[in-house]
DNA sequence: TTTGTTTGCCTAAGAATCTTATGTATATTT
DNA sequence: AAATATACATAAGATTCTTAGGCAAACAAA
């Protein structure tokens, strides 16, 4: 199974960042496979979506990128400026909260982590 | 504090489904207002985005409508079809898979229900 | 060696869905 | 009488995703 993109686009930026803000950098298609990996399969986010969101980010000022090369082929590793690390703060915050909120209103039971 | 629209977007049909759910039959206003309460004013649904919702699950046949007058001012009642009732299922648990999913990727802790 | 798969970046047309603003009207409260 | 709340609805524009495509290097398999 995996989720409808609906449910997934309006929490895609604030999975980036906290990615971003355990591993420190990464690069595009790192993040599709570590979220691919990390759901078991269920969050899988398309480039068409992930690159134009990275450069959003970007644009906003909340992520800075190095460019690598591993042989001919380029790296671009994103990584959160100092912006960044305080909204990613807000936004996981404010994620939990729905989560919360949407827990009681839909009076879902959850895991607890 | 309110939530980023951004989050509400892919779970508004869940919401108006878990509710028709437990209500029996709502109208447009009563969900928004409902909804409000519900969440301590966190959520609130703008009518531009419900109506066009709600006339969205009508079309897929998930809901059904009856007209009351209440004097001369119109109420559209909505409920869910059979399919709806089903699909609603479906729905809910998706979103709780979800949430359990969104929570251990952020780590996150959460109120047990 | 050449074919297929994976890695890795990117954009663009079209679709979907929300925001904001507006329209219309009745009912209720101040 | 005026302001607010109730109650429906649509439309232009904005945002953001899907789908499809483009380019190319690295690696695995045949």
């Amino acid at each position: 199974m995996i989720f409808s993109s609906e449910l997934i686009k309006g929490t895609l930026k604030t999975i980036v960042l906290k990615l971003l803000r355990d591993h420190g950098k990464m690069y595009g298609y790192e993040i599709t496979q570590r979220v691919k990996e990390l759901t078991g399969e269920k969050i899988q986010l398309t480039e068409g979506a992930l690159y134009p969101t990275l450069h959003a980010l970007e644009q906003e000022g909340l992520l800075k990128t190095e460019v690598e090369y591993i042989g001919k082929r380029m790296r671009k590793y994103y990584s959160l400026s100092p912006v960044g690390t305080s909204k990613s703060k807000e936004r996981i915050s404010e994620l939990t909260d729905f989560i919360n909120t949407l827990t009681s209103l839909l009076d879902l039971k959850t895991r607890n982590a």
